[in-house]
DNA sequence: TGCGTATTTGGCTAAACTTGCAAGTATAGA
DNA sequence: TCTATACTTGCAAGTTTAGCCAAATACGCA
């Protein structure tokens, strides 16, 4: 694999990792149902401390996947791109074969 | 977040987890263009050591992405969902996205 | 100016991930 | 049976990540 191969997968593997986190997938969804959130709905709706919660969040962010906007003294943030709902069917599709494989095996 | 919502988005977080990594993501798209491929191919185009290798398919098998079919002496490994390559638009525009707003702060 | 709320950041520890080498297993062929 | 090739797995070291508490920062309001 030379260097600019490298950097291609790379990069994108940057973007994947990102979302790597149970935490942090949800909080992508809740932002595709719900539109923007502040940080302490974020935390209430995840149950963590609002420092991880915030860090999460800074990773998110820092991949290119939301955007944040301080009002006041809350900070809101919200989905950059719009794909983030193909990528859960995308998922949720793989589950579900696996799901199918089990069953087979069982029966 | 209750039990079920956290199961949940655990096991979305597990197939991500699987993907991210540069050479994960490497033999996936290698695997959706080219068909299946053996260890010692894939070992070759990622020029880790085997042993690495295997354990990222190991990985990827784990998690549903790919399975494995022993012929002879050989593994050989293809992509068992075909969403994949949805999932490389995805993080393709991810990264363009993020692209155009750097080159907007420069100008 | 002083207080309270919202959020980020520093510091630290525990857990998870990555990787190569060496050793073990499996199969084809002499 | 013996050997070479293709993989996988055990082990150990180095790196990264996650999580919490405490401290710092930012802002609204009295």
């Amino acid at each position: 694999m030379d260097a600019k191969t490298q950097a291609k997968y790379e990069a994108r593997a940057k973007i994947v990792k990102a979302m790597a986190h149970p935490a942090r997938l949800f909080m992508l969804d809740e932002l595709a149902k719900n539109g923007e959130r502040c940080v302490c709905e974020l935390t209430e709706l995840v149950g963590s401390d609002m420092s991880t919660v915030s860090r999460h969040l800074a990773q998110l962010k820092q991949a290119g996947l939301v955007e944040d906007e301080k009002r006041g003294q809350m900070v809101f943030y919200r989905l950059r791109v719009t794909c983030a709902l193909s990528f859960f069917d995308c998922i949720e599709s793989v589950i579900k074969c696996n799901a199918k494989s089990q069953q087979e095996l069982l029966a």
